[in-house]
RNA sequence: GGCGACGUAGCCAAGUGGUAAGGCAGAGGACUGCAAAUCCUUUACCCCCGGUUCGAAUCCGGGCGUCGCCUCCA
């Protein structure tokens, strides 16, 4: 997998044998959460499924940021207090990221709940002299690190350079970033041993990563422009302080775009999770995301969501063929050997692409392939050994990719019975009669496709 | 100005040295009472110009273009 850090592909080497720990930096919950956001944990929670498919035990920690500027300001402005606000848009995460298929995180620590912790290491570094104190805020020193900017390629004369920070002569160095912000007035505050105040944006990921998941864990994962400042500040933070590495590999998923720039909150060119949610299924959200490499960036568009539904349609019908067909105690025994065959291949493509830098494209090719295969020899003379290894496999994949196909489950009797009478109706040529029953069936959501092999249905 | 990514068919997209996966859309065909679904066939000067190599979409150099970061940001 492609390590962020050294700009080459590694091979996966753990810290703890059978096990990977994972910190995805989640969002600030200070409003509506868009697909651009959602794009990150869905990646993520692929990798981590995948890991967990792979045979390792994973835990992933994706944090919530529940204080900062813009949860204040956003809070005064809506007239409530930064917890009521951060309380409401967690349940809104979780809410759509349940309907996504992200499976919850072991952990979702919060900034607030995690204040001691923030200040033992604010301390820490202001006792081995990384870190200094002015006027009650309190603030890293870059320049006693000397391996700033070894994630993100910066050299500390450029940022100085690129004077697109704001210059506070109080600092040291330009680059120097907040630790700790002394209170003001109507802000929430906690007390610390600079006063009272509430900790700058970078600290609180070092601090949670490091109480959940030590030191030179193997896994820190983000959208890509977290690279700077921030995974950059808590690389600091926490090498400064402990010594040795923070995290082994750095993994950063590229952005959504839409009209010509990046999705997001601030320039408010954003597309509501919840809304889309209304037009499409989640799996064709999700089949959408996963449909480029996480690194690249992606274009969002409703001409593309479209083409996700139908390729998602196409998946989900090969899966339903499946499950009504494919009884025969004694399947036909070259058939049976076809199928298995490509359900064999299929894996190994799935699961050769994924080990490949989580190439999701590339993996859903495999099960594209299979689906074609399902589709061409599926049928009433398959057994149902080969079709449950099918089904198994199916599921496996799209398991893996956060996906769950529908269950037509068993068709009701009455609509059974409708059926019965319109294969009677054909018998007797009455095509008006069997178009009438179709028809209601089509309106009851019971949509039907006369086959060689005999009529078939699936749900609407 | 600095750092970085990307440019493959109408659209999306995989492919890191041996003449191009997959999906969507289109066209033609098969099947069908019709419909739907499905299957088959079909569409690529791999941004441009040089270079390395027996051989390059893939490596190197130079352009052009798009995007990200350097400020809050998934």
């Amino acid at each position: 997998m492609y390590n962020s850090m050294t700009r080459r592909r590694e091979p996966l080497e753990v810290r703890d044998p059978g096990r990977v720990g994972m910190y995805v930096c989640g969002p600030t919950v200070y409003g509506q959460l868009h697909i651009g956001n959602f794009r990150c944990f869905v990646v993520f929670d692929t990798v981590a499924r995948f890991l967990t498919a792979e045979g390792y035990t994973v835990t992933r920690v994706q944090n919530f940021t529940d204080i900062d500027d813009r949860m204040i300001e956003r809070a005064q402005r809506e007239h409530t207090t930064v917890a009521a606000l951060a309380e409401r848009y967690i349940a809104h995460y979780h809410e759509e990221a349940e309907a996504l298929g992200i499976l919850r995180a072991q952990v979702h620590p919060r900034a607030t709940e995690h204040m001691d912790a923030i200040i033992r290491h604010i301390q820490g570094l202001v006792d081995s002299g990384h870190a200094y104190e002015v006027e009650g805020d309190v603030y890293f020193d870059v320049l006693s690190f000397p391996r700033y900017g070894a994630l993100s390629g910066q050299r500390l004369d450029e940022i100085e350079a690129g004077a697109r920070i704001e210059v506070d002569e109080r600092k040291r160095h330009p680059a120097d970033f907040a630790l700790w912000k002394h209170w003001r007035p109507g802000e929430p505050s906690w007390p610390s041993p600079w006063g009272q105040g509430r900790p700058g944006w970078h600290i609180e990921c070092s601090a949670m990563a490091e109480t959940y998941l030590g030191m030179d864990f193997d896994i820190h994962a983000g959208g890509h422009d977290l690279i700077f400042p921030h995974h950059e500040n808590e690389i600091a933070q926490s090498e400064a302080w402990h010594g040795g590495r923070f995290a082994r590999y750095w993994l950063h998923n590229g952005m959504l775009t839409l009209k010509g720039a990046k999705m997001s909150r601030s320039e408010g060119n954003v597309m509501q999770v919840s809304s889309l949610r209304q037009r499409y299924a989640p799996q064709v959200l999700r089949l959408f995301l996963l449909s480029a490499h996480y690194r690249s960036p992606l274009v969002f568009s409703e001409e593309l969501l479209q083409s996700a539904a139908s390729a998602w349609a196409r998946l989900d019908e090969a899966y339903g063929r499946l499950t009504v067909q494919g009884q025969a105690e004694e399947g036909a025994q070259a058939l049976d050997r076809r199928l298995l065959e490509a359900a064999r291949l299929a894996h190994e493509n799935f699961y050769r692409a994924m080990r490949d830098d989580f190439n999701t494209a590339d993996a859903l090719a495999g099960v594209f392939d299979l689906a074609r295969e399902i589709n061409t020899s599926m049928g009433p003379g398959v057994g149902a050994a080969a079709t449950r290894r099918l089904r198994g496999a199916l599921r496996e994949f799209a398991g893996v990719l956060g996906l769950e196909f529908t269950d037509p489950g068993e068709l009701e009797p009455h609509f059974a019975a409708m059926i019965r009478q319109r294969e009677l109706a054909r018998g007797r040529r009455d095509w008006a009669e069997a178009d009438r029953i179709r028809d209601e069936l089509a309106r009851a959501g019971v949509l039907l496709e006369d086959t060689a092999q005999g009529v078939r249905w699936r749900r609407a």
